[in-house]
DNA sequence: TCCTTGGCCCTTTTT
DNA sequence: GGGCCAAGGA
């Protein structure tokens, strides 16, 4: 057995001793690529960081360098990363290595950022001080709500596409206006996009994008706003650089100063952080070639690669270097370790998905009982989310706790979001896609009929829906006005009120908690109504508002001096000589924010900060946090993170690299950097399997091995083969459909016989156990005398123990014990 | 108005 | 296979 503590002290140990200059607490332990890059004179640079190089390390470490040698102040740093995850991250550690509160530095999401700055200048980017953020769901109900109203032809135009389409003009920085549109279907779409544009702004609402290209042309059209910003921001630092748009590359050169073509050029200093080979987001709109770009505009000079890698074994390095290798136009790195080369990597072939799944779940029981892993630092990483079903139920099955990553975040629940729709009403009622979601939930008899008539009305007289209300006749009329004096009323109710309190009152004058107290399974929802408050009442704190701060100012106008400035940038405190930030930080917290500042980036109330915060960061779903459990996730998920063993699965042409992928060379070099990626998560083992048949989507594929296992260094492989045979050999060519497997050369590549041990004589049928007596399995049906006909969902235990999960439909999900239930198999 | 049914789609995913 | 949505019946 492979000795597995003997990597344990290794990270921080193996940093040290590099650095000679490390008079510093701060520098202590940095090698020696670190430390150039962390002591970086003034002026652009760009490092290349590889997988596992401790990136974040140097991000966060030099930004307290800067400030500890007196180089920054906190407020002349502007820190952006893609991911709320690595937002915090950064946070957390510079709070830990700086003796003040970071809150109020500028360090944050794109989009956060963004939102900050429009909040701030508001009026210069014209849009209301209470404007409301589009999370993707309500983006496309948007878009569906425009394509009804003017009769688009859903076929032709489908609303996910139209949205994708304005997504990506926005990823651009393209208005309507500037997309070159050469055929009808374009012409139309663009039409569209401008419709689209104006809805949101009558609405008051923004989308992710909008945030984005908003705050952009805000720099670039408002030249104090721009110039102020470009002389306060001296240290820009960008984190993962290679997913950054079109957009964002656009934005950051603004705020540096370069875009003016010279006439005004700023001091500033960008530091973008990033790795070419990990650029795994180019279908939304990531452009590794703003590396390329930024070295040449920006003229950098400086240029560090931090190859060394304190992850993993040299085995799963060596595969990761072979395997990107074959990409082109890379700016070239090589990842190195001085740890020995570990086990070799294991790769595994299996006759099908289910035998993939339960040969995981027999290695992963090996890893957990006889060489001591833990379960939470073993992950099952996939191409594709609807490949994790199956190997969920095997888990379940073998009664391993798992957990998966990714599917429905607590912001994006029906019932969180009813209740969002309702705050955001208070704060905007102007807002149609909140109005919408609720004006007839919980039910009070608004039907379509009547949404009809007042979407009518309210076009008629050019008003928003919570306008039109009135003249709307009839029982239906009546109807209506009840729901917008209902919400009147709560306005009225939650002046001055706490954020918790108005949750809570929210919550119950709205009839929701009513609504879900008589659904059957409203139980559920209800507790996460709960924890709704919750959230907010931590937000609050944590944002320091004061748990008691009013949520909802009595009279915003009185309280927001900034709401009634003006055009000057002067008038809006832009001095660009003032002292920005030490005053901010150190504000005290506590108080509702009343000031238009850009360091919190409150003109607004709690309540609208909670409902920023929302949409910004839909929360995560990881149920139960703590539990030893096994980590299931795509591999896009799965970047940044690590673990001690690794499974890829599917690793097969079709699936990985994905059939979509292959139109063309760019397609198929971001599936080899999503393979590197996943390669480069494991730290001491590495499993890379693939099946030779695969349900997906209700038909059975014929997938051939990957074409990444030809480009892995042999010397670093082990080919497994399963040590029992048995069941007949499987025929790649029976059965129907075929479509998939057909592919030239057969269903095995040809190096396949050197590496492969006599796959036919005895085929690769991982262990298994004997068919147990009550012949139950997962996925069959049964009858029940009570039951009726259901569906067996899993079956654990054995003898008399043994027991099915069957779900009957109306009956619900039942464990029955199979000795005792009398469940008859259905053909 | 609500519930059932059938058709359709299906890569990855953050903000 | 399964989730979502629109349509149609009670």
């Amino acid at each position: 057995m492979f000795p597995i503590d003997l990597l344990d002290s290794a990270p921080e140990d193996a940093n040290s001793g590099t650095n000679p200059a490390s008079n510093s607490p701060l520098l202590a332990g940095l090698n020696d690529e670190q430390l150039a890059a962390v002591t970086l004179p003034a002026g652009h640079a760009l490092i290349l960081a590889g997988a596992g190089s401790g990136k974040t390390r140097v991000l966060t470490t030099r930004i307290a360098w800067l400030l500890q040698t007196g180089q920054a102040t906190p407020g002349s740093i502007l820190a952006v990363t893609f991911t709320n995850k690595a937002a915090k991250e950064m946070l957390l550690r510079l709070s830990s290595m700086l003796p003040y509160n970071v809150r109020g530095m500028w360090i944050g999401t794109f989009h956060g950022l963004c939102n900050r700055m429009l909040r701030a200048h508001y009026q210069a980017a014209k849009l209301p001080q209470a404007f409301q953020i589009l999370d993707t769901q309500d983006q496309l109900s948007a878009i569906k709500r425009l394509c009804k109203q003017f009769n688009v032809d859903d076929e032709r135009f489908p609303p996910k596409q139209l949205m994708y389409f304005i997504a990506g003009c926005k990823e651009e920085g393209m208005r309507p206006a500037d997309v070159v549109a050469t055929d009808p279907d374009t012409r139309k779409k663009v039409e569209l996009y401008q419709l689209y544009e104006e809805q949101c702004q009558r609405e008051g609402v923004v989308d992710f994008g909008e945030l984005m290209l908003r705050s952009f042309e805000l720099l670039r059209d408002d030249v104090h706003l721009r110039q102020h910003y470009q002389r306060r921001f001296q240290h820009i630092l960008v984190d993962e650089f290679q997913d950054t748009n079109k957009l964002q590359y656009q934005w950051l050169k603004q705020l540096a100063g370069e875009a003016d073509g010279g006439r005004y050029v700023s001091q500033s200093s960008v530091i973008a952080v990033g790795d070419d080979d990990q650029s795994i987001y180019a279908f939304r709109g990531a452009r590794v070639g703003n590396m390329a770009d930024f070295i040449r505009e920006f003229g950098v000079k400086n240029q560090i690669k931090l190859e060394q890698n304190y992850r993993s074994y040299s085995n799963i390095l060596d595969c990761a270097n072979a395997l990107i290798s074959h990409n082109s136009n890379r700016l070239g790195k090589n990842l190195r370790t001085t740890q020995g080369p570990g086990e070799p990597v294991r790769i595994y072939e299996s006759p099908s998905d289910l035998a993939e799944a339960a040969w995981m779940v027999d290695e992963i029981k090996q890893l957990v009982k006889n060489d001591g892993f833990k379960r939470q630092e073993i992950a099952v990483l996939y191409r594709s989310n609807a490949q994790s079903r199956v190997i969920e139920s095997a888990l379940f099955n073998a009664s391993i706790p798992y957990r998966v990553y990714g599917g429905l975040r607590f912001f994006e629940r029906a019932e969180i979001k009813h209740a969002l729709a309702y705050l955001r009403l208070l704060e905007n009622p102007h807002d149609e896609t909140s109005f919408l979601r609720v004006v007839n939930f919980p039910a009070r008899g608004i039907g379509a009929r009547t949404i009809e008539v007042l979407q009518d009305t309210a076009r008629g007289s050019g008003c928003s829906l919570n306008d039109a209300v009135t003249a709307v006749g009839g029982s239906a009329g009546t109807k209506l006005q009840g729901f917008v004096a209902k919400l009147d009323v709560l306005r009225e109710q939650t002046q001055g009120k706490t954020l918790r309190e108005i949750i809570e009152t929210v919550q119950e004058q709205s009839g929701l908690i009513e609504h879900y107290r008589n659904e059957k399974e409203g139980a559920d929802r209800i507790e996460n109504l709960q924890e709704l408050v919750t959230a907010a009442e931590s937000f609050v704190t944590q944002e320091g508002f004061g748990r008691d701060a009013v949520a909802l100012p009595v009279d915003a106008q009185e309280i927001l001096p900034g709401a009634n400035l003006s055009q000057s940038p002067a008038s809006q405190g832009l001095d660009p000589n003032a002292p920005l930030l030490d005053e901010a930080l150190k504000a005290p917290a506590g108080t509702a924010a009343s000031m238009v500042n850009e360091d919190t980036g409150e003109t607004m109330s709690p309540l609208a900060a909670f409902l920023s915060h929302a949409s910004l960061e839909a929360g995560d779903n990881q149920a139960q946090a703590g539990q030893d459990a096994v980590q299931l996730m795509t591999v896009h998920a799965s970047k940044g993170l690590e673990f001690d063993a690794v499974f890829i699965g599917g690793v097969e042409e079709g699936l990985f690299p994905h059939e979509n992928a292959m139109m063309d060379r760019g397609g198929i070099e971001e599936e080899r950097r999503l393979a590197y990626v996943a390669i480069t998560r494991a730290r001491k083992r590495l499993y890379l399997s693939h099946s030779q048949t695969r349900m997906l989507h209700g038909q059975t594929r014929y997938n051939t091995k990957s074409r990444f296992f030809d480009e892995l260094p042999e010397e670093a492989l082990k080919w497994i083969t399963p040590k029992q045979s048995g069941f007949g050999s499987f025929t790649p060519n029976s059965g129907a459909g075929g479509s998939y497997g057909s592919r030239a050369g057969g269903q095995f590549g040809s190096n396949w016989g050197s590496k492969q041990t006599d796959v036919f004589a005895s085929p690769p049928v991982p262990k298994q156990k004997a068919e147990p007596s009550h012949g139950m399995k997962a996925g069959i049906a049964v009858f029940h005398n009570k039951f009726g006909e259901g569906k067996v969902l899993a079956v654990e235990g054995q003898g008399d123990d043994a027991r099915a999960q069957v779900s009957f439909g109306r009956h619900g999900t039942k464990w029955l014990a199979l000795s005792i239930a009398k469940l008859t198999i259905v053909d």
